[in-house]
DNA sequence: CTCGATTA
DNA sequence: TAATCGAGG
């Protein structure tokens, strides 16, 4: 879920092409999330292989992957590690929310409302080992870098984004930013026109990018000071005071300047606020990755996904893309290297 | 979400 | 060539 700064952030668009030659390291369980949720059939279903197994954020791993190469990114995928004690509550409320969903699901699809059953499925999407395994694996066999985080993803990735190892973070979420990363990519696949299911409407989704410090002055707060605004929010560490949106609790850090100001004002505590701020402001992360990618396994690959199903000619497909890509990428760079001896 | 055959 | 839409696994 992470943080909710929708509307105040401010970003601008950008097409995919815009991130040519730059290495952006996206946050992989919040991308396969978003394949886990939108790739389903219309009662709601997953994609599943014959075996039962769930393949929804495989195909979505290949072939989005393979287009944002086509476009010149050069992406890495950061894992969570494991969660911070005080995320637990966000966690068991998510499972609690998921195990309703699916009752209401099941009943959706017995009552034949099609609609209602898909965003019903869609709210019980869960990351299971099998789901986290086969990612890494089908992302190791493409050759891509895959770092796993000792904490949160978002704050690893923002690490390796401060340290400018690479240009952005990529996830829809906004804690990225509270962890401190200079840029932040939003909306990161092939951008267009959009049909909104089940109805004939169009809406038109483009690449975001934000720029912390530009963002940050826009709003008119530190960095210290928005997570502080978070926090008064709410962020997945601790459940913020009600009534208090984004709004509001920009405004009341704007007004007394911190956190702990603030609360004062209007007379309410915040139990572990201080722990949330350590989350934010002194993330863990690991300095043990490597960002450029190897050579891949294509008949790894291939027989990895034949073995769930996946037609070959499409596979193969997506790999050549890959391939040229990749050369394309290569010749490019041996050309500049070639100009600046010269 | 993305693919790719079909359609205009 | 571009938009559309059912299928993918």
């Amino acid at each position: 879920m992470g943080v909710n700064l929708s509307g105040v952030i401010e970003c601008r668009e950008v097409d995919l092409g815009y991130l040519s030659g730059r290495k952006v390291t996206i946050d992989a369980y919040n991308t396969i999330y978003q394949f886990l949720s939108i790739i389903r059939q219309p009662d709601g279903y997953p994609l599943c292989d014959s075996k039962g197994r769930v393949t929804s954020h495989l195909s979505g791993l290949l072939y989005r992957t393979a287009n944002l190469i086509e476009s010149g990114i050069e992406p890495s995928f950061v894992f969570d590690g494991a969660p911070h004690e005080l995320k637990r509550t966000t966690l068991d409320k998510r499972k609690t929310r998921r195990d309703d969903a699916e009752k209401e699901w099941e009943k959706a699809v017995r009552e034949g409302d099609l609609k209602k059953a898909f965003t019903k499925a869609q709210q019980t999407s869960r990351m299971t080992d099998e789901i986290r395994d086969s990612s890494m694996r089908l992302l190791d066999l493409m050759g891509l870098p895959l770092i796993e985080a000792p904490g949160d993803g978002e704050a690893q990735a923002a690490y390796m984004c401060a340290k400018g190892d690479v240009w952005a973070s990529a996830s829809q979420d906004y804690d990225s930013i509270l962890f401190g990363a200079p840029r932040l990519v939003r909306n990161m696949t092939i951008t267009g026109r959009r049909k909104v299911p089940g109805r004939d409407e169009y809406r038109t989704v483009r690449t975001e990018i934000i720029e912390s410090e530009e963002a940050l002055k826009h709003i008119g707060l530190t960095r210290e000071q928005l997570v502080d605004a978070c926090i008064l929010m709410g962020t997945d560490f601790n459940p913020g005071l009600s009534g208090i949106g984004p709004k509001r609790g920009i405004k009341l850090i704007k007004d007394h300047g911190s956190l702990e100001k603030a609360l004062k004002h209007i007379g309410q505590d915040i139990p572990d606020y201080e722990d949330v701020r350590g989350i934010f402001l002194d993330g863990e992360y690991s300095d043990a990755y490597r960002l450029n990618p190897e050579d891949m396994d294509r008949d790894g690959v291939i027989d990895m996904l034949a073995g769930y199903d996946f037609t070959e000619s499409r596979i193969v497909s997506a790999l050549d893309k890959i391939d040229s890509a990749r050369a394309a990428n290569k010749a490019k760079r041996q050309q500049r290297s070639l100009d600046s001896w010269f």
